[in-house]
DNA sequence: CGTAGCATGTAACAGGTTACATGATTCT
DNA sequence: AGAATCATGTAACCTGTTACATGCTACG
């Protein structure tokens, strides 16, 4: 898609707030960004360069043990990042395939929805104990660094919304069953 | 981006509808659509052709007035409409910049992230009442068309997640007032 | 000693947006 | 008459994923 690349944004986020090699960032964004953002090495690693011949990163080659490269956020990549987040959000995006199949549901019927909505249900129970626990975790290191209050808002939006999924499957399985 | 691409599916599940022609896809697409699912005419015309090489749809060119071609789904496009309707759901994405900025919130501090959230505020309070439109008028026609069940759920989905983002950017709203 | 995880990277390919191009018709 | 909307389409471009390639190190 053409749409306006934001991952160089996204990793200079990730190095404001601690130095981080390409591997580590890929972890970030498989966890703690994991529900709402996401990439791959394939893009990671060339972003990472591009980064660097910006001058908006410096790269550290630790040499004792493995090969790692670590990078750290130079001022220019501070404030690059600050006048982009001093902008106005140009896009929020939610891409449900649960919500496109539950809208063509007549085609499939009401069982094979059923199905769809039980996965669906099933798959925001596994992922809401990671949230509490992130919650609780938070909450208790709240003093010792600003970022965490901003983590835990976050957080916490994750929180609101999968308990309003839940919410929302068993009045839909409630209804569903009703049909079929 | 190389993800399995959806939307010729998207299109025939609309097609399974109503007859419709690209022009109409994509004004669902903007208004019935919009909140989980999105395409511009760029994709939205080659998939046509593409389905129509394909044979999962016929088309019909309207000579009176204006020059209008009107697609309908076949059997094979509802064949194959159907068979990936029963494959369980491969991805539910959500992408929020509102988040990412959220989360990066320290370096641009409360007050810019206070904007944000209102902003996020704003634009949630503005599409509710459209949302309740739809469910009011669903409510009204839903022993007309089984189709109405689904679209019902799918809206009521949309309302009850909308809800909770009021709810909470009420409560990060008060967080963050607390800091700044 | 084998396996899991750490660590970096690239090439091929797919999928989609933006911007442009064109023209008819309806409404005010 | 002019603007808005209906209507179709393409080319350039961007972005990102998948799959592949490589090798080290820690642990059991």
């Amino acid at each position: 898609m053409a749409t306006e690349k934001k991952l160089d944004r996204v990793i200079l986020g990730l190095l404001s707030h601690e130095n981080l090699t390409g591997y580590e960032i890929k972890k970030r964004m498989d966890t703690t960004l994991h529900y709402f953002w996401s990439a791959s090495y394939g893009s990671i690693y060339p972003t990472l360069k591009e980064l660097l011949k910006k001058g908006y990163v410096n790269v550290t080659i630790e040499k004792q043990g493995r090969n790692k490269q670590i990078y750290q956020i130079t001022k220019q990549g501070s404030a690059y990042l600050y006048s982009w987040l001093c902008k106005p959000i140009e896009k929020d995006e939610l891409r449900y395939e649960t919500l496109l199949k539950l809208f063509f549901g007549k085609e499939a019927g009401g069982e094979q929805t059923l199905i769809h909505i039980t996965a669906f249900e099933e798959k925001v129970k596994q992922e809401l104990p990671y949230l509490y626990m992130a919650q609780q975790s938070l909450k208790q290191h709240q003093q010792e660094d600003e970022t965490h209050l901003y983590y835990l808002l976050t957080v916490e939006f994750g929180i609101k919304t999968y308990e309003s999924y839940l919410e929302w499957c068993q009045y839909a399985i409630h209804v569903l069953k009703g049909v079929c």
